[in-house]
DNA sequence: GGGAGTTGAGCAAACGTTTGCGCAAATGCG
DNA sequence: CGCATTTGCGCAAACGTTTGCTCAACTCCC
């Protein structure tokens, strides 16, 4: 209360050596002799000393922040997003400025926190990356990561490999025998929705069994039960036996809707879904799945992240991981 | 990409004016001239001027940063708070830094950065303030208010009132005729929960009626899915007609297991939460519950916080608000 | 018309760190 | 032993804003 927060130069005047020699100790500068270095460290600790993330900043341009935008809480795959990105970010020695969360668009306003606080890098999912924002981040030279979403112009991206995973899941279908397929996707411009709608249907048209049916499941829980009440609403002889969700919120309103009708899932009709989120394993969904690497994407994209802080040149880059098939009981293939 | 972005003094040259001007200007101070302002207002929008948070920091000891803790992404009522954290933070033209998230407890490191980036208050939910992280921030005058959580030393809380609550779900169950009543708390050493089992256990045991099993959901869907097993598995003698999970986490976990035994919730059994979470609405849960006015907990966290910004010297005060019962199908008493 | 008060704006010193450059002392080599 | 190199550290100038003073120019009143 009393006592003003140590700065670099308390610490110098106490460890009797100038304050640019603190600054260079504390960062493992090499000239810096590692007698002295200790002691430094040793002064530092007893002092309680932290350095401004202002001063340091202002001096040297970078701020140690990650920009983070996320999509809508009504879909808990960005929460997990979140929470893995807070994490990997803390552990790299860089903490988190949450820009935006939620549904609408990226506003000027955000792109405004992005140089105020002179964010290092911004990882955004959720949105196709408007133009001017992206404008403004290049001109500014902060690198951005799409991450779940396709690059644009002038960024990176970490995305999983949606029309691999749309194919597996198809296969997945068809081995067990589904012929009659349904297909819940989202008019939503979301590039994540329209490449797993895409790689499916292409996938089943060349596999000779495109889905018959196609319903907007408007990314979310909601679209997803109303498909499903369509479905199991439609006469035996017209109903699909199978879904395909492609995403786990809508898989598990499909899934509900069903059972509530009394729809059999996994023997009368199969629903698959996309995200592997851990809410799909409950024993009420059993959700067959592809599960998105969520810790490998947060990683990477950081990864390329972290390269650009340090070399602005490089080129852009996108990775593309593949994910991981859950087979669950509502494909019905452990019958 | 070229040029340099425009700082204070080069929209002063511009404007004609000095560099203090325009710092005063932009904030509205009534020394400078409305046509002054106006002038600086169109040079500054010209030049696309924004000002360095570090620099402003780093001047006057403001960062326009709030820090955040939020607990684990298995309850959804953290993304809930942040999500509404985020929007109205924004609204009041500060920023959110993510101090920590998910299960785990406050480290050392948490206080360096709430230290490091000058962070002008703080907003904890999720877990008891460890009493260092405590004093570091009353040491360093970085106002704190507990979300959820009960006040300690030095600190501000806003609360939902969990007793009331608490006590408005037993009446219901009471007035509907349940006796044989379970309740399904937690260990975890979490006011919030604490509250709400004592609340509710008081009152039942005034009425006559108390609880007459008490199981551990361990605050996750998992812990509550248990719970519903072990009471589905009960002779139907000896098992309870209702059931109190003391969050809405748990309590889809009861209601899950229960439907998948076949237990027709509603009729014979009725099942109330606590947190009025979006999900809870869902047909498959048709949750009674008592919502918590999150907007509103925010806003008056926000409140408090931002008060003690201007004025370190306001004492500590706690805020409780009433959540808002919400009846459905779970309970049963519409039938 | 002269003094007191008000209004509008400038000066310059912080704020704490980083970093290019400079300069001794210590070390290497011949 | 003398000279060139390396090693280890200090100096001081940024970085962009804020803010306590200072000060000139008006306005007002007697």
């Amino acid at each position: 209360m009393s006592e003003k927060r140590p700065t670099i130069v308390t610490v110098a005047e106490a460890a009797g050596v100038a304050a640019s020699t603190i600054s260079r100790a504390l960062k493992g500068d090499k000239r810096i002799s590692p007698e002295t270095r200790a002691r430094i460290a040793r002064v530092a600790q007893e002092l309680g000393y932290t350095p401004y993330a202002s001063a340091r900043a202002l001096s040297s341009g970078r701020s140690g922040l990650v920009g983070i935008v996320i999509g809508p809480a009504t879909n808990p795959f960005y929460a997990e997003l979140l929470y893995e990105a807070v994490r990997q970010i803390g552990e790299r020695g860089l903490r988190l400025l949450v820009i935006h969360a939620g549904p609408g668009p990226l506003e000027n306003s955000m792109a405004d926190a992005l140089l105020q606080y002179q964010v290092d890098g911004c990882l955004i999912s959720s949105v196709d990356l408007p133009s001017h924002v992206g404008a403004v981040c290049a001109a500014n030279g902060v690198p951005v990561v799409m991450v779940n979403r396709v690059a644009q112009a002038d960024t990176c991206a970490v995305v999983c490999d949606n029309a691999f995973g749309s194919v597996q899941l198809g296969d997945l279908l068809l081995r067990s025998g589904r012929r009659r397929i349904a297909l819940v996707r989202t008019s939503a411009a979301s590039s994540t929705a329209r490449e797993r709608d895409a790689g499916f249907t292409n996938f089943m048209q060349s596999a000779g069994h495109p889905p018959s049916l196609r319903l907007d499941g408007r990314s979310t829980y909601e679209g997803g039960f109303e498909a499903g009440r369509h479905i199991a609403a439609l006469p035996a002889p017209e109903r699909p036996d199978s879904v395909y969700a492609v995403s786990d919120i809508m898989a598990w309103g499909v899934l509900d809707a069903l059972r509530l009708a009394g729809v059999a899932v996994g023997r009368d009709i199969a629903v698959v879904g996309f995200d592997g989120l851990p809410q799909s394993a409950r024993p009420v969904y059993d959700l067959t799945t592809v599960e998105q690497p969520v810790v490998a994407m947060i990683g990477r994209g950081l990864d390329l992240l972290q390269a650009r802080m340090r070399d602005k040149g490089l080129p852009d880059e996108t990775i593309s991981l593949r994910g991981r098939l859950i087979e669950r009981g509502s494909s019905g293939s452990r019958a």
